[in-house]
DNA sequence: CACACATACTCGTATAGACGAGTGGGCAAG
DNA sequence: CTTGCCCACTCGTCTATACGAGTATGTGTG
């Protein structure tokens, strides 16, 4: 027997409202969630006290807590419960993130800023090879056949935050540090400007949309999280697209910054 | 009586898998849409054609379209079917979209950049009122207490695609234009220059995340849309925030692009 | 011809029940 | 005391059924 729920935690129904029970218990528990009631983290009553509660079926609980899961309020534990889900900690992505001055140190921004902010980095899934490109990113670098692709996933303290491909042109990454998995201090931006390809400046498109499944495995999503899409090219000082990176972020691990002129 | 679905349209049931009915069936559904057997605002099969289809009883079909509708790939409607969701026309917010060349015409930036595209624009919902500024507002705008708020809703072809307020410190709008309905010529941008504040440069902050309940009402939102939240702050050339507009767009409307120096 | 209505189809909401599977605590055997 | 098992509780999956409500289409009546 289930314990009978605090009085006063949650209300009661309307039976004149048309508005359908299972939203309303949406609505009670998402405004008790809000003015904090529940706190991040915290177990929401189990779906047979709220049956209880509400004296309605377990499907109409269920529905309701699938709203709220839609709106990423809440996730459910197989065997545990539902939980407030908890805000993760977000990583800020400054627009000088690509400045020179960064590109000196010997480890990568990700790590350093990481080991900054007193988390756990950690870099993953390293793929290195030529491939056939995709008509996108082959109209991006204008008009290439193949590339040599870097895929990589980003982790902050064991949960992956981002993954991101980098693709660049075959005659200017054949061969060189680029094509190898560890590209050396500086990364890939100060070898192709060892190579000649001084940077000029970056293009950066945002996206935001759902996640697929794919996507939520990799970056292991909760339901309600959707994803950041980035893609940015790099152009050196001819004006020529040297890199194309691709990167798909958790929305609730990041925000974006970025500075414009008010030229 | 339904007529039988086309065959090879859809496959079978695994049951020898350890995946769930619904997903299974989910997983057909998908990769039908995504191989185009299922075009852009095209009906997918209705429940009871699923149901006979696969041998399984209404409640598991619908949790599949649940699935879908969740990763923003269909929308039913109530009486007509399940269709899969046309991709809307997107808006491209450049970064130099609040350059000072802009600023000269009489129209605003919206207006003009829709017009251009052929689409019909709608700005409503205008309200311009002074109020008590929230914790994140004051802040930003360095410890205001109370401000100036404009708030508007832009349509495209009338659907909403965004709405905004924007957050200015009282001393320096009250009793302008600026606290009129509307502003005038090149927008409140244009004013502030006037006033003597020469803007020098904007931040802005994005995230992603699932919309708020009166978000999807006021933009219309199919479930399955996420929002782009943006906030910027726009600086004068004395180093003080004199705006502070908060953003929110439909993130299936809206491609967001940004320039950096790599300098 | 025009309009109202019946009808069949669609998805929306809700109930009641069944079994499965993950989790954790308590209890009994060693 | 430790180990292992059982049990209670949790959410996950699935069935079968019922009625409501929005949409479209035909059909018959005026």
């Amino acid at each position: 027997m289930s314990p009978a729920l605090p009085s006063g935690l949650l209300g009661d129904l309307d039976p004149t409202s048309d508005r359908a029970v299972f939203r309303q218990i949406a609505d009670q528990l998402r405004e008790a969630i809000d003015r904090g009631r529940f706190g991040e983290g915290e177990k929401l009553p189990s779906e047979a006290e709220l049956v209880e509660h509400y004296g309605v079926s377990r499907m109409t609980v269920r529905n309701s807590f699938s709203i709220l899961q839609g709106e990423g309020l809440v996730h459910a534990e197989h065997g545990k419960g539902v939980f407030v889900r908890p805000r993760p900690p977000v990583r800020r992505l400054a627009s000088d993130r690509f400045a020179r001055r960064h590109r000196e140190q010997g480890k990568s921004a990700f790590i350093v800023e990481a080991d900054a902010a007193g988390s756990h980095p950690q870099v993953d899934s390293l793929e290195v090879k030529e491939e056939k490109a995709s008509q996108d990113v082959s109209t991006r670098l204008g008009s290439v056949r193949r590339v040599l692709a870097r895929r990589r996933r980003y982790l902050l303290d064991g949960r992956p935050v981002e993954f991101a491909t980098s693709y660049l042109p075959l005659d200017i990454a054949r061969g060189t540090q680029i094509a190898e998995p560890n590209p050396g201090p500086g990364g890939i931006y100060a070898r192709l400007e060892e190579l000649g390809h001084r940077l000029d400046h970056f293009e950066e498109e945002i996206r935001a949309r759902m996640p697929s499944p794919d996507e939520v495995k990799t970056l292991r999503l909760a339901s309600g999280v959707p994803v950041i899409h980035l893609i940015r090219t790099a152009f050196d000082t001819e004006g020529r697209p040297v890199e194309v990176c691709d990167t798909v972020m958790a929305a609730d691990a990041y925000v974006l910054s970025y500075q414009l002129p008010a030229t």
